[in-house]
RNA sequence: GCUCAAGUGGCGGAAUUGGUAGACGCGCUGGAUUCAAAAUCCAGUUCUUCGGAGUGCGGGUUCGAUUCCCGCCUUGAGUACCA
């Protein structure tokens, strides 16, 4: 029951109350009442716009962000606030630490899910977008985050997406100069055109741009001007090769497809062409690279981002063919481009491989090779991308006939055909050489090909040698002698001399398709004037996504918004005009792509700053205060996505000089995923055979019956293997059988003849974590009364112990179809938001992932409870003015110093035991001093922000706790007089001996060697040496 | 295959510069309280043949190693014919 306080005390906390402007509960509750006491302050906190930011400040800033969450329609696990609360507690500790903090939050609201729904059920996906963001945000706002929601952004909200397309026309406005290395307006490039051509121009542009003069420039046509500059634009169309993906008709960039199959569904991805958006992230490969090196994140999602952006540095080897009439080929004469990261390996090439895709294939091959060559691509094109992955064992390939001359010595080299040389990387030939390369090597055996060693004194008769460090090169004319470094500097010098060749570096990164087939995306601001792309102008921006009564591809194969009517643009009005209105000469096509999911997202940390602002994506002022995010948290998953486009977009932005940073995230971490803890149960599905024998009263046979049962039998899997469980089985039938025998003829008896006749396997399958409690048991007769579980009504158990059946254990994924999610909305409602966050934190290092056990989280709950025991007495307030002791103190700097060392770490898992020490440590001294209280509250408040704001309230303070300082650490309380020192022999600790903190070597030595355990521990022994290292230990060697 | 991360009680984990391995919590065992249960409180809880042994395994450096070095094994994540 609750405690009522006395009528003038309650008048004069009312008083006191109205004066704060604080909700009043009346009957004040002296338990622990979480519920009441988190809603009360969520409340109080939204109201009063706490943690609203300020974007002019002398204070110094701190931007601290949680990775854009999608608003999915199944709300939020356990798993997913992990991220958030740690970034919450930061956010709040840098308050107390006199920043000004920027943590907000919002929406990555455009989407696959959504759309997949309004498929499936023709809801628009704005609606239940909105209805699953209400969710979200129902979820979020219970757990008592410090959001500053007054800048909430939704990448599907028109006033965002403003912004997103005003980018890409900016991304389509620029070119990018090698020369300069940064972006430039498109204005100047065509400057440089009308005044000297192209010639000069070190544009990151398309491979296939013509040469032409100043001249040839000013006489071009429009269009023809617009297709030139297209090739040189940030942003630009052209014909690709796509991975399509039929199921969810759309193209996926290469970053969404896992193991060859779409990331989201897991459909089959085909490679096929296809006019699309392209950016042209390849001009920022170096940069991003580099980049890497200035920014706080952990290495191994720089790796992933190196490995992506995949840097190789060789040389361009240019190959001729040489001459073959029998191709019947109207040109003779062909060259072949390859790139090689080993132009010292020059010599040990015998032959060259093109990939079966490669443009020269058909022209080069022979006439006598011509069917073979043309079956090998047939049979290769058949193989799915996965298939080619799957199987580098086998070894295919053909000869096309043709011969290339080598650069140095002439000599003819045959040229094949093979599938493990990629189309889509350097130039989709390779110069082979089988002594250097493992691959090549195989191909060469594989197909009788010679393998010329190039390496002095290294066998290769069993496999290539392919490492770079103590190689020199023979059988190479002028290389012959030289190391790998040199040698490959005079290779490249030579082929340089011949015209043949020269240094080059290499990428793997490739241009990111920007277009999707979708509807709930960004539209594109683009229009079609002889199907040129033309941007619209961005005072008319946004341009609205418009209505279409399907969502999904038109008849003829079109993306979805071919169904709007109302699509199409005119350049009198500048509005979106009805398609009918469509004359090619005022009005004209819209774009029918939407934008990929990484488009808002790649920006968004920037509408934060200033995320209101109708002029501008963020105002200047805004921009330079909060410049980039300090820390970021988020999943791992985004590694080389959404971490490397925004990079990219920010450094184009810069460039533009649009912002001033070169990378948005100074420091990022990935927090760990949230396992579920799956239940198991095992079952043995069980057939026998009966004869049923009926007898009469004096036991002879009426008659027989046969019949035939199978039974699912669920058995505790320690017992799976155990003897006597068969005759257990065959029991529990027996009486189940005769059960049932009995309820159908009462009154006869009968004798069973049982005979087994199958028996399965021990089958794992999930049982539902709710029904399962914390000792592993599962209520047996709430699983009998589970819907999931009707089949097994009437199974039989075989079970340690009566009615309780004992479940496994396997951590897994939390994952709806394990049956093992277990959802926020419970545990808030249970033990409260703060016990939440304490657990989250406590379960383990942020960075790791680890197991959900809901078990555990009683003693975080416990800890408050305690927590609000040392505060809240039995009818009053525990806190007094007494002089802390020195015990108190030492208690509570001894938590200031760890808990603020753990936050700077960001080990919250460890101040989580701090705080439980040290109110165990505070109870034990029964200590109620106010200054040694008070800053505890202010240490845990970051953590647990309800219950120490209602103690911190109660104790008398009208502002919010989240605006105090952190305490602060004073070492002198922490000074001991004396040491416990451990005792070791050979370096195991036998026994702890209190010493003097300031007593000499010699004195503990002495003292040591005197002491009667010291004297039994040597049983008579002389040691022969002492250490002794003063405030840490003593060890006797001996 | 390559890259990265990690292996410590029944479980989650702690030991931050080499110095008392197992903090803190869960679970478990026993006890108190209760008609009973929940809650709460107290005690114990690495293994052990009671000598000791022990941080994935085998070596090494050191007076002393979970921590440093060498070689392996296992698990997880990412990536993959990248020339």
């Amino acid at each position: 029951m609750g405690f009522l306080w006395k009528k003038h005390q309650l008048r004069a906390i009312e008083n006191k109350r109205n004066k704060l402007k604080i909700p009043v509960f009346t009957g004040v509750n002296m338990n622990y009442n979480f519920n009441e006491i988190e809603k009360k302050w969520q409340d109080h906190w939204a109201k009063n716009q706490t943690f609203k930011a300020d974007n002019f400040s002398d204070t110094p800033k701190y931007y601290v962000l949680d990775m854009f969450p999608y608003p999915s329609g199944a709300g939020l696990h356990v798993g997913h606030p992990l991220g958030y609360i740690a970034s919450d507690i930061y956010a709040r500790y840098k308050r107390h630490k006199g920043f000004n903090v920027l943590h907000p939050q919002g929406y990555d609201s455009f989407g696959l899910p959504a759309e997949q729904y309004a498929i499936q059920t023709g809801q628009h996906p704005a609606v239940t977008t909105e209805e699953n963001i209400k969710t979200y945000r129902r979820q979020l706002d219970q757990i008592g985050f410090s959001f500053d929601w007054s800048r909430e952004v939704r990448t599907s909200d028109p006033s965002y997406y403003k912004w997103t397309q005003w980018i890409f026309i900016q991304l389509f406005e620029s070119w990018y100069c090698k020369h300069a290395d940064k972006a430039f307006h498109i204005s100047e490039l065509i400057k440089v055109f009308s005044e000297e051509g192209n010639e000069g121009v070190e544009a990151i542009c398309d491979d296939n741009v013509e040469i032409f003069s100043s001249s040839e420039w000013n006489a071009f046509d429009a269009t023809k001007q617009q297709e030139i500059l297209l090739k040189y634009r940030m942003t630009y169309l052209a014909e690709t090769e796509v991975n399509w993906c039929p199921a969810l008709g759309t193209v996926l960039a290469n970053d969404e497809i896992v193991n060859g199959v779409s990331e989201r569904g897991g459909h089959t991805v085909m490679r096929k062409k296809m006019t699309q958006w392209s950016m042209r992230i390849s001009a920022y490969a170096e940069r991003l690279l580099q980049g890497l090196d200035q920014i706080d994140w952990t290495e191994s999602l720089k790796e992933s981002q190196r490995n992506w952006i995949g840097k190789s540095v060789g040389a361009s080897v240019t190959f001729k063919v040489i001459p073959n009439d029998s191709s019947g080929a109207v040109e003779t004469s062909h060259k072949i481009d390859v790139f090689t990261t080993r132009p010292d390996t020059i010599f040990g090439v015998s032959f060259m491989t093109l990939a079966p895709e490669h443009d020269l294939v058909s022209k080069i091959t022979t006439g006598e090779q011509k069917p073979e060559v043309e079956a090998y691509i047939k049979a290769t094109s058949k193989r799915s991308e996965r298939d080619r992955m799957a199987d580098v064992k086998t070894i295919t390939g053909a000869f096309t006939g043709a011969y290339a001359e080598h650069p140095f010595t002439k000599e003819p080299i045959p040229v094949w055909i093979g599938d493990y040389v990629l189309a889509g990387y350097g130039t989709g030939a390779v110069m082979s050489v089988p002594c250097g390369d493992q691959r090549d090597y195989d191909f060469a055996k594989h197909f009788d090909i010679p393998i010329p060693n190039i390496f002095e004194g290294i066998d290769i008769s069993e496999e290539a040698y392919g490492a770079k460090e103590n190689v020199v090169i023979a059988n190479s004319d002028f290389l012959n002698g030289l190391p790998y470094k040199e040698a490959t500097k005079k290779a490249i010098l030579e082929l340089e001399k011949l015209n043949q060749g020269e240094g080059k570096t290499n990428y793997r990164l490739r241009d990111a398709v920007f277009s999707r087939q979708r509807y709930w995306g960004e539209p594109f601001p683009v229009y079609y004037v002889n199907g040129m792309p033309q941007m619209i102008d961005k005072k008319h921006l946004p341009i609205r996504l418009p209505e279409v009564e399907k969502y999904l591809p038109t008849e003829t194969g079109e993306p979805p918004l071919g169904r709007a009517d109302v699509w199409a643009w005119s350049t009198e009005s500048n509005t979106v005009v009805a398609n009918e209105n469509i004359n090619h000469t005022t009005v004209f096509p819209l774009e029918l792509n939407t934008m990929p999911g990484w488009a808002g997202s790649s920006w968004y940390f920037f509408r934060y700053m200033d995320a209101q602002n109708d002029e501008v994506f963020a105002s200047e002022e805004a921009l330079n205060y909060w410049e980039s995010v300090d820390l970021y948290i988020g999943g791992s998953e985004h590694a080389t996505g959404h971490l490397l486009y925004s990079r990219f977009w920010v450094k184009f932005l810069k460039d533009r000089g649009f912002v001033s940073i070169e990378e948005p995230f100074k420091k990022l971490i990935n927090q760990g995923m949230i396992l579920g803890t799956s239940a198991l149960a095992f079952k043995h599905i069980v057939d026998y055979d009966f004869l049923i024998k009926y007898l009469d009263i004096n036991g002879s046979i009426i008659s027989n019956e046969p019949i035939s049962i199978s039974e699912e039998v669920l058995i505790e899997q320690d017992l799976i293997n155990d003897d006597g469980v068969d005759g257990r089985i065959e029991t529990e039938i027996m009486k189940k059988v005769r059960r049932k025998l009995e309820d159908s003829r009462p009154n006869i008896s009968f004798d069973l003849k049982p005979k087994l006749t199958s028996f399965s396997l021990a089958m794992p399958f999930h049982i539902d974590v709710n029904i399962v409690n914390s000792s592993d048991e599962l209520d047996i007769r709430a699983f009998k009364n589970h819907p999931l579980y009707q089949d097994y009504n009437e199974s039989i158990f075989i079970t340690e112990e009566t009615d309780i059946y004992k479940v496994s254990r396997e951590v897994e994924k939390m994952s709806k179809s394990k049956y093992n999610v277990v959802n926020p909305d419970q545990i808030v409602k249970d033990y409260g938001a703060d016990s939440l966050r304490l657990y989250e934190m406590f379960l383990g290092p942020l960075e790791q992932a680890k197991p959900w056990n809901t078990a555990g989280i009683t003693g975080v709950h416990s800890f408050l409870k305690k927590l609000w025991k040392l505060y809240v007495g039995e009818n009053r307030l525990n806190v007094t003015t007494t002089e802390p002791t020195k015990d108190n103190l030492k208690t509570l700097h001894k938590t200031i110093k760890k808990v603020e060392e753990d936050i700077e770490n960001f080990s919250f898992n460890t101040s989580v035991s701090t705080f439980m020490i040290a109110v165990n440590e505070l109870t034990a001294q029964k200590c109620t001093s106010k200054a040694v209280l008070e800053p505890f509250l202010i240490l845990l408040s970051s953590y647990a922000p309800h219950i120490t704001e209602e103690l911190w309230n109660q104790l008398g303070y009208n502002e919010s706790i989240a605006t105090v300082p952190f305490p602060e650490f004073d070492a002198k309380h922490l000074v001991e007089s004396s040491k416990n020192y451990p005792i070791s022999f050979n370096g195991k600790m036998k026994f702890t001996l209190e010493l003097p903190m300031d007593m000499s070597k010699d004195d503990i030595e002495k003292t040591v060697m005197a002491h009667d355990k010291t004297i039994a521990q040597l049983e008579g022994r002389t040691p022969k040496k002492i250490i002794i290292v003063p405030g840490k230990i003593v060890n006797i060697v001996g």
